[in-house]
DNA sequence: TTAGGGTTAG
């Protein structure tokens, strides 16, 4: 065996780095620098390996006269990877200035996923245009480097053009477009890559299921997601654990905890997320009881929970009112876990004790917390004083908002609530004036509905809907047979004093988004049909009424997702006993 | 002798 082979047979059981220095000194002792095979073989390890070294790479690789392509590869593969991912792409602009070695596509991967982790989007458009020079954009491989690169830097609209220029599509591309979709929030397109994708040879696979099974629940599309689970038991997908796992959170996000529950006791094998979902999935359907019991099986399972599935936990207690248990948990998360609670924990605390009226005991706890200057923590202490119309604490929480500069046309119109329920009127007329005069904005309400395979979506006062007049015509009757079971529609003191605002659009004498959304369900479902509407803002007291009726009248179980919760209405009952 | 895809909170 040559000198240089026993050198590269050392190098495959190299281990650690004082191993290293030892066969580089080897290399150096036997004249072997120069030897290309060798050090590009050296070069390669010391930027990959896990027992290798970057820095010693790099001096490696400083002393190669006239590197070549693969050793480039090597230098900016290992930076990429790295906590210095900019170094990558410094290399990468000497080796393209230097004219020497060629980029091939291993190139381009490398510095696309260290312009992707940089969110460097000038410099992806920078490559792009070489990749382009260099003959290399039909390459589906560096197109789908090129396209994630994009998309994670927010550029989803260039990512899709990429994807659509691509002469040939893989699963792997196809994969990677319905998951950059689902990463950016724009979970309608996840969906609609799919309708294209099922048009192709292509197949589907694991990760397929689980980027569209996440937009499921992100949109509320349960339809779509039983048809998905159908898919992931004829395939023989079920056994993934990340499609088990996507399995839980979308049931339960689209309102469905019995079948996310279902999913979770026959899952074999379990990690800490199909534990953190299932918790969640309890807590935002008010079943804190149940999240607390999942959480001591998961101890006796062994599997050590951290931050997130603590801030389920809590959020389950705070909507159940479980103020104890609550107040324990958050104590254990440091004293038993070593976790330390962060301004989302800290957040659920708040609630815990501000939705259950302790709201002194909630002011407390926000300015003995670490960060008494975050808006969240204030912003949930007003939503309490407006459950319990209290002027007093809810003027202190304001105060803090607008002195950090933080208050929002949404706290203003919580505040003027609360004055309202006092008939303050000149409470309620300050707000309006801070409103206007500062010009803020308020986020418009919508709700939606999944009917049959399309989502259906309704903002207040609705009329752009094609079958708007059915609609109009089934919500009139809605309202008329809640009326005989005894609803009776709220007057709203904002309304009155004419404050153009979210809460005023949102009053029972408008149509809100989620009346409309029930009204299409009624008309457009056989009789029996549970309802499911996904709402963006919190449900308001009107509407909560409004709902009990309707299921009542029409003996239909309706199902609100509102923007913290579920809300299961039966029998003319809500599941969360009217606290909310 | 190198490259691309997945889940939970908010």
């Amino acid at each position: 065996m040559s000198k240089s082979d026993t050198i590269l047979k050392l190098l495959q059981g190299c281990n650690c780095i004082r191993r290293l220095h030892k066969i580089h000194a080897l290399v150096i002792t036997n004249g072997l620098q120069h030897h290309t095979p060798v050090s590009t073989k050296l070069l390669n390890f010391c930027a990959i390996s896990v027992s290798g070294s970057l820095a010693y790479a790099q001096l490696l690789f400083h002393c190669i006269d006239n590197p070549q392509t693969q050793a480039w590869n090597s230098i900016i593969r290992g930076f990429a990877k790295s906590p210095s991912p900019i170094q990558a792409i410094l290399y990468y602009n000497d080796m393209v200035f230097a004219l020497v070695a060629r980029p091939d596509t291993f190139t381009f991967s490398f510095v696309l996923k260290a312009c992707e982790r940089v969110k460097g989007e000038r410099k992806c458009r920078e490559v792009h245009g070489t990749i382009i020079r260099c003959g290399y954009e039909s390459d589906v491989v560096v197109c789908t480097n090129l396209l994630r690169t994009y998309a994670l830097n927010g550029s989803i609209d260039l990512a899709q053009r990429v994807f659509d220029s691509l002469s040939e599509r893989d699963l792997v591309s196809w994969n990677s477009m319905i998951s950059c979709y689902s990463q950016a929030g724009f979970h309608h397109e996840a969906l609609k890559v799919y309708d294209r994708m099922k048009n192709e040879t292509t197949g589907l696979d694991g990760f397929t299921l689980v980027g569209l099974l996440s937009s499921c629940a992100h949109v509320g599309a349960l339809n779509f997601g039983v048809h998905l689970h159908g898919i992931a038991l004829e395939e023989g997908f079920v056994e993934n654990i990340y499609v088990g796992n996507a399995l839980i959170d979308m049931y339960a996000k689209c309102g469905s905890l019995d079948d996310a529950l279902r999913v979770f006791n026959s899952m074999q094998k379990r990690d800490v997320f199909t534990w953190n979902s299932i918790i969640a999935g309890c807590g935002v359907h008010g079943r804190g009881d149940g999240a607390v019991s999942i959480f001591r099986q998961m101890l006796m399972a062994g599997v050590q929970p951290n931050s997130i599935t603590f801030t389920g936990l809590l959020c389950g207690c705070s909507h159940q009112g479980l103020v104890e248990e609550g107040v324990e948990y958050f104590h254990m998360m440091s004293s038993k876990f070593n976790l330390k609670p962060g301004v989302k924990h800290y957040g659920c605390i708040v609630d815990l004790f501000g939705r259950a009226g302790k709201l002194e005991k909630a002011l407390e706890i926000i300015e003995t917390s670490p960060t008494p200057d975050d808006p969240i923590l204030w912003r949930i202490l007003l939503g309490s004083c407006k459950i319990h119309k209290n002027v007093k604490i809810g003027e202190t929480a304001m105060r803090n908002l607008m002195q950090l500069g933080e208050s929002t046309g949404g706290d203003c119109i919580l505040l003027s609530t609360i004055y309202a329920g006092a008939k303050d009127t000149a409470g309620v007329s300050e707000m309006r004036k801070m409103i206007k005069s500062q010009g803020m904005k308020t986020t418009p309400g919508w709700s939606w509905i999944e009917v049959g395979d399309r989502i259906h979506k309704f903002v207040v006062d609705d009329k752009s809907h094609p079958g708007y007049d059915e609609i109009y015509h089934k919500l009139r009757e809605a309202i008329h047979q809640a009326t005989l079971f005894g609803y009776v529609p709220e007057k709203s003191f904002i309304n009155v004093a004419g404050l153009i605002t979210e809460e005023c659009l949102e009053t029972s004498t408008s149509y809100h988004s989620e009346k409309l959304a029930i009204a299409f369900g009624l008309a457009k479902t056989s009789k029996g049909t549970p309802l499911r509407i996904v709402k963006n803002l919190r449900v308001c007291r009107d509407c909560h009424s409004f709902t009990k009726y309707i299921s009542r009248a029409f003996n239909r179980e309706i199902i609100v997702r509102d923007r913290v919760r579920f809300h299961h209405f039966k029998g003319g009952l809500c599941s969360c006993k009217d606290y909310w």
